[in-house]
DNA sequence: ATTTTTAATAGATATTGTCGATAGTTTTTA
DNA sequence: TAAAAACTATCGACAATATCTATTAAAAAT
């Protein structure tokens, strides 16, 4: 039993096709193939049903592709090992970041990053918190920045900033003379949302008291962007709520639209997240550091309310 | 790097020594040398620090020797795994038992545990509690059976009965009319003891109430063996506690001089223990089972009070 | 100073991981 | 239904490498 054997073993698993799986893994199918065949005779087990299609794997096999992440997983883990002690930071970084935080948080810490660690590969993927999870937990990302707390066994949380949710009401809104917002002044009928899938729209619903009537709206027009949002509520459609960062790149006439919240202003706690075996802790920790010495100045709340980002 | 490669490094470790290393591993001294060149250059680190005599490992090394460890562990799980799932327990087992549980515990389960378990090839090892701790946690032994709770953190412990003590109390002692004891009348200077090292010397000195004057007696012979103790107390040198399967092989006259515990009578508690990791479970299972089904007949008190077999 | 112990090196050999080509299936498409 | 496509297993060749024996080099013990 060899660590490439176990490596393959995943692939296959992961891909369902050898031939795909031995792409992936940079060796030809019957390479992939024998190598494969060579551990079930070692163990003398099948690890995958080649009968159905997609490819099956076994019982055991579950078991053993189980015991395999594992493994490799440690065995990556002994270069992390030499790459702290020499102080290295460097080697390929997949990171990923929801949507509603990217365009605004990633053009902030991006090129200090890259100038500080020139030496990491840095790739970014734009991706919900649900296939953020996913990606982490199979080991296709190093880290993920979303909104939390999100309390999930695997995943170990570094907050790195708490941002205020602003609200964005044009004068003729039915709250346009009011100076300041509370949650109770909320109606969710009113409020312009995200898609479904952004968790910021979750906090948002789980921000308004009585989420009594989602879907009864007179139109069903939800957005990807922030943008959209602003545009419909200068349209009378409604008001709707932005995260602090968002509202710093409004024009003039648009800012004036915003309204605040009273102190304990709701916010959504943004946080570096990995999974809990620390692979590549370093570079996590770099980046961590990058983030927060940048965060800090733009944005200093101290009393704010931690609005939940998942759906109940 | 390979899974051998990452054996060779624990056995060097293990030996401080290429040569002894090579031996154990079965393989000639070059061949491990050069692997473990190989994996320090893929590395390029130095994990051994050949300067000295003996071998060191140096700084980076302590990390991946045990992060070698985890991997070599996990990787021989998976043999396990494929066992568990074929039903099939066999291979090399070692167990190990403390001196004062051998000699009467041993012949009760070894030859139906040989009976029904083939394939199993049972290593039994006669060691202190403290040693088979240590081999426990370095892999050397696979399961072991001793007084517990010891309470150490990478151990599991699985009781397997709780053993009571018997006082052994010739006619002419202090309390040679006592038709029971209580832990009350017990005076450690007059209570004849194991050699040092021996939990249930440090059991029964944790019994008797004020062991004030350890080493005050008036004179300092301590046995290894349960039988010298007793013919000591024939001589009029004071009594002495057995373990309650030492009481039944002592012959007519000598068990006249037995006196039972008041209830809850004191009582060792005898567990298997291994290590966390669980390899082997199926066999210390199996083990389990037997020696359980055994002792249930031969041994059946419930209402004791379990004394601490660690030192204070 | 000599012997012994021990690790590294060199060259030879056997093993094995990998590739390219191909054959045998099954699934998909026409 | 026939043909094409997709996919895995098998074969022979080649290259990489793990291992061995023999030897050298260095350190420790005598």
């Amino acid at each position: 039993m060899t660590i490439t054997q176990l490596q393959y073993v995943l692939a296959v698993a992961e891909y369902r096709n050898f031939t795909l799986a031995a792409q992936k893994s940079f060796v030809t199918q019957p390479t992939l193939s024998m190598q494969v065949q060579k551990l079930e005779d070692e163990l003398d087990v099948l690890i995958f049903d080649r009968g159905k299609k997609p490819i099956a794997v076994t019982e055991v096999g579950k078991k053993i592709v189980a015991q395999a992440k594992n493994i490799v997983n440690e065995a990556s883990r002994i270069t992390d090992i030499v790459d702290q002690e020499k102080g290295f930071i460097g080697g390929d970084y997949t990171l990923g970041i929801i949507p509603t935080i990217m365009p605004t948080l990633l053009p902030m810490f991006l090129k200090t990053f890259i100038k500080k660690y020139p030496k990491v590969n840095l790739i970014i993927r734009e991706q919900s918190t649900e296939s953020l999870i996913r990606n982490i937990q199979d080991g296709h990302l190093d880290a993920a920045i979303a909104a939390t707390p999100l309390e999930i066994e695997f995943i170990k949380e570094r907050p790195l900033y708490y941002e205020p949710f602003v609200g964005y009401v044009p004068k003729s809104h039915r709250l346009g003379d009011f100076k300041t917002l509370s949650p109770e002044d909320l109606d969710v009928s009113d409020v312009l949302l995200l898609q479904d899938g952004h968790c910021f729209r979750d906090g948002v619903i789980n921000l308004c008291k009585a989420p009594k009537e989602i879907g009864k709206e007179h139109f069903q027009l939800q957005s990807g962007s922030f943008e959209t949002l602003v545009n419909l509520a200068d349209e009378d459609m409604g008001m709707t709520l932005l995260p602090y960062l968002n509202t710093l790149e409004l024009d003039k006439s648009k800012s004036q639209n915003l309204k605040y919240f009273n102190n304990p202003s709701p916010a959504r706690e943004v946080s570096l997240i990995y999974h809990k075996s620390e692979l590549k802790i370093q570079i996590t920790e770099a980046l961590r550091d990058v983030i927060s010495a940048i965060v800090r100045g733009a944005i200093a709340f101290q009393d704010v309310k931690i609005i939940s980002p998942i759906s109940k």
